[in-house]
DNA sequence: GCAATGAGCGTC
DNA sequence: ACGCTCATTGCT
C-alpha cells in the first residue's frame, strides 16, 4: 500500500482541492436552527459552488433549499460532514452585503434571516437568469435640481449626495409638489456621481410616477422598477440587472430594501406613515428601520421624505442623526390651498335642499360647488371600513386611556352592557373613569359612517360624473374638467392640474380609531388628500369635518406636520410608547404566552403590560392573547435578543403552539 | 446480563 | 422528517 494512490471507489466523492467546507444557510423555518452549517464541496462543483449561489443539501434526512454563504478551509463541526448535493445555480444572489443587512434586520425584529432572505431575493427564473445582461448604462448627467430651491438646505443636500459624502435628512415635502422629480433628482444625483440610488414608495401606482420620473431624467436602461406585482420573470430580470450592475436607480415597493444595488449613494422612502412600508410576515420588518440600518451599514444617505411626518422621523430629526429639509412658512402659505375645519357644531347645514338630504355642511356644499363650477375636480375622502370602535370623552372627544398603562379602553365583547370599560393593553376595567384632557366623566363610543354622504353628495350634484377610487378599483388619475371622485384613503387619484377642492368626510372614523397611531395616520392622510389640491390663490379649498380645536386638524390647517409630529413623539415619551422605547408584541395561546414569558430574560429596563384577551375565540374555543414587553431604546438590542433566545427553546422544545412576536408593531391595540 | 423496543432530540 | 442515542422493558 505505500506510495500507492488511493483510488476513490466507484461513486465516492471527492472534496475539492481549495477551501472545501462551504457554510450554508438552510431554508428551515425553526428558530433555533438560524445559523450556517458546514457542507463539503465534492471536487466536480468546485467551480461552480461559489459565495452566494442557490444550493440544495440534505439536512436531517431532506433535501433543503439553502443559500452559500461563504467557502472556508475548515469546519469546526468535529464530526463528518456531508456532501454539498447540488448547486441550483451558480449566480451569486446572496452578495456578502446584503447577507450582513439581512442578518442585522433579523436580529433587530427577533426574527430568522432565512425568513429575510426569501423576501430579499426573488424566486428563480432559469431561462431569465440564462438571457444576456443589457450593456450597462452610463452615468447620466447631473440633473437640473431648480425644484429644491424651494426648501433652504435642499441645494446643499444635492450637493453632498454629487460629492458622495454621506448626509441623511427629514423632506417635508410642500403641498403641490411634484415628488416624484424630486425624489428622481435625489437618484440621478447620486446616479451622476456612479453611485446607486434606491426610492421605496408605498404602492404600485407610486412606482410608476417615480419610474417615469426618472427614466425622464436618466434613461430607461438606467432605471428598474421592482415589485412583486408584475409576473416572476419579469420581476427576476429587473432584479438581476441589479444585481449585475446594469441598472444604478432602482424604484421599488417594500421589498426593494434589499435590492442589491451596487455602490449605494442615497436611499430613500417617501410617505414612511403609510402602513404598506410594513411587511406582513414575519419578522415584520419595516422599510425605514431597513433603509437606516443598511445606510448605517454602507456609506449611503438616507432620506425620509413625505407631506406628513411621523413620530420615527421626527427623532430621527430631533436626535441630531437627520437634520430636516423643510420649507420656509411663506412659501408654505403660498403653495397650500385654504383648509378649514368644521365639527359638529359648526356644521350648519347647506340651504339647498339636495344637499341638506346629503347632510352636507354648506361649506362644504359651496367648496365642491365652487371647483365645479370653474371646471375642476373635486376630490371626496371617506373612510374604509373595518375600524376598531373605541371610547372617548363625552366632551372633549379625546381617546379614552387606561390610567395604570394608558392604552385605549374599550367595551369588552359579548358581555352584558352593564360591564365597565376596560383596557385593551393591560386588562383592567377603570370603573370610575375621568378623562385626562378635560375631566370629565362621560364616555361616548366613536361611530363611524360617512359613505353614504359622498353617495348622497353625488345626487346633490346631479349633472357631475361621480368617479370612485378605492379597495379593488384604483384610479392613478383623473382629468382636468369637472367631476365628483370619491375615494378612501390611500386611494385617491391624481389630479392633472390638481384638484379645485378637497373634502375630508371621514374625520370620526379616523380620530376614533383605538390606535397609538389615529391621530398621526389622521393627519397624514388628509395632508396626502390636500396636497393634490390647487394653492388657495388659485382657488384651492379644502373642507375637513372634524373639530378644530384637536390637534392633528390645527396641524393640517396651518399645515404644520413638524409640530404635530413634534406633539405626537413627546406624547409617545410621556407616556412609554414606540419610537421613544422599543416594544414587542407578544401573540399567542394563553399558555403560550405564559410560558414564553416565563422563559424570557429581559434586561434591565424590561417591562411586561398584561397578558389580555385578543379578539374572539377560535373554533377551538381558544382565545388568544397578548402581551407587550418594552425596553429602552438603549436596551432594544438585549431585547430583542432575549425574544429570540426564548424562541429558540420553544422550537428546540417542538412546542406545539405558535407564538408570534412583533418589535414595535404598528397597531398597538 | 443483555437484546428488543421506543421516546427524545439534533439536524453539518 | 430521518436517524441517532439512551433509557426502559422483558426475557434468559
Amino acid at each position: 500500500m505505500t506510495g500507492a494512490r488511493v483510488s476513490p471507489r466507484k461513486g465516492e466523492q471527492q472534496p475539492a482541492a481549495a477551501l472545501p467546507v462551504a457554510r450554508v444557510h438552510v431554508d428551515v423555518p425553526l428558530a433555533h436552527l438560524d445559523r450556517p452549517f458546514d457542507y463539503l464541496v465534492p471536487e466536480q462543483l468546485d467551480d461552480v459552488a461559489v459565495p452566494g449561489a442557490r444550493v440544495r443539501v440534505r439536512f436531517a434526512g431532506q433535501q433543503v433549499d439553502g443559500f452559500l454563504a461563504e467557502r472556508v478551509a475548515e469546519s469546526d463541526y468535529g464530526k463528518k460532514l456531508t456532501f454539498l448535493t447540488k448547486v441550483v445555480s451558480p449566480e451569486p444572489v446572496l452578495s456578502p452585503e446584503i447577507a450582513m443587512l439581512a442578518r442585522a434586520v433579523a436580529d433587530r425584529y427577533a426574527g430568522n434571516l432565512i425568513d429575510i432572505l426569501r423576501l430579499a431575493i426573488p424566486p428563480r427564473h432559469a431561462r431569465v437568469e440564462a438571457e444576456p445582461p443589457p450593456d450597462p448604462a452610463p452615468a447620466p448627467e447631473v440633473p437640473d435640481a431648480a425644484g429644491w430651491r424651494r426648501y433652504p438646505r435642499g441645494p446643499a443636500f444635492l450637493d453632498a449626495l454629487r460629492a458622495g459624502r454621506q448626509a441623511h435628512t427629514v423632506w417635508q415635502a410642500l403641498p403641490g409638489e411634484d415628488w416624484p422629480a424630486r425624489l428622481a433628482e435625489l437618484a440621478v444625483t447620486a446616479a451622476a456621481g456612479e453611485r446607486g440610488a434606491l426610492l421605496v414608495v408605498p404602492d404600485y401606482r407610486d412606482v410608476a410616477r417615480v419610474y417615469a420620473a426618472c427614466v425622464a431624467l436618466a434613461g430607461e436602461q438606467a432605471v428598474v422598477a421592482l415589485s412583486a406585482d408584475v409576473g416572476p420573470a419579469k420581476r427576476y430580470r429587473a432584479w438581476l440587472s441589479v444585481l449585475r450592475g446594469g441598472a444604478r436607480i432602482v424604484v421599488g415597493t417594500r421589498a426593494s430594501v434589499f435590492a442589491p444595488v451596487h455602490r449605494l449613494g442615497v436611499a430613500v422612502v417617501w410617505d414612511d406613515g403609510d402602513d404598506l412600508h410594513a411587511d406582513p410576515h414575519a419578522p415584520y420588518p419595516h422599510v425605514r428601520d431597513v433603509l437606516i440600518q443598511r445606510a448605517h451599514a454602507s456609506g449611503a444617505s438616507f432620506v425620509a421624505a413625505g407631506f406628513a411626518r411621523t413620530a420615527e422621523a421626527q427623532l430621527l430629526v430631533d436626535s441630531g442623526w437627520a437634520p430636516e429639509i423643510v420649507a420656509a412658512r411663506d412659501e408654505v402659505r403660498t403653495a397650500m390651498p385654504r383648509i378649514v375645519a368644521l365639527g359638529e357644531t359648526d356644521q350648519q347645514l347647506a340651504r339647498d335642499p339636495a344637499a341638506r338630504a346629503a347632510r352636507i355642511p354648506s361649506v362644504a356644499f359651496e367648496a365642491a360647488r365652487a371647483a365645479l363650477a370653474a371646471g375642476r375636480p373635486v376630490l371626496v375622502q371617506v373612510p374604509r371600513g373595518g375600524y376598531v370602535p373605541a371610547l372617548a370623552c363625552q366632551q372633549c372627544r379625546d381617546v379614552a386611556r387606561c390610567r395604570r398603562c394608558a392604552g385605549p379602553l374599550g367595551l369588552p365583547s359579548g358581555g352584558s352592557d352593564a360591564r365597565p370599560p376596560t383596557c385593551r393593553w393591560c386588562g383592567v376595567a377603570d370603573t370610575a373613569f375621568r378623562c385626562g384632557n378635560c375631566g370629565s366623566r362621560r364616555l361616548r363610543a366613536i361611530v363611524v359612517g360617512a359613505k353614504r354622504t359622498a353617495e348622497e353628495l353625488g345626487r346633490a350634484f346631479a349633472d357631475v360624473a361621480v368617479l370612485g377610487s378605492g379597495g379593488a378599483e384604483v384610479l392613478a388619475e383623473v382629468g382636468e374638467r369637472p367631476a365628483l371622485v370619491v375615494a378612501t384613503p390611500g386611494a385617491e387619484p391624481v389630479a392633472l392640474g390638481g384638484y379645485g377642492a378637497a373634502l375630508l368626510l371621514d374625520g370620526w372614523a379616523l380620530l376614533g380609531r383605538a390606535d397609538l397611531r389615529a391621530t398621526e395616520e389622521a393627519l397624514r392622510r388628509w395632508m396626502t388628500a390636500a396636497a393634490l389640491v390647487r394653492p388657495a390663490s388659485d382657488g384651492g379649498r379644502v373642507v375637513v369635518l372634524a373639530e378644530s380645536s384637536l390637534a392633528p386638524v390645527q396641524a393640517l390647517v396651518r399645515w404644520d406636520p413638524v409640530w404635530h409630529a413634534s406633539l405626537e413623539l413627546s406624547g409617545r415619551t410621556e407616556l412609554g410608547f414606540p419610537p421613544a422605547v422599543r416594544m414587542a408584541s407578544v401573540d399567542g395561546t394563553p399558555n403560550a404566552v405564559a410560558a414564553f414569558l416565563d422563559e424570557l430574560a429581559l434586561p434591565a429596563s424590561g417591562e411586561i403590560l398584561g397578558p389580555v384577551p385578543l379578539g374572539e375565540p377560535d373554533r377551538d374555543g381558544v382565545v388568544k392573547e397578548r402581551a407587550l414587553v418594552r425596553a429602552t431604546r438603549t436596551d432594544g438590542k438585549a431585547l430583542a435578543a432575549a425574544l429570540t433566545t426564548a424562541l429558540h427553546v420553544r422550537t428546540a422544545r417542538k412546542e406545539p403552539d405558535p407564538i408570534r412576536v412583533r418589535l414595535d408593531p404598528l397597531e398597538l391595540i
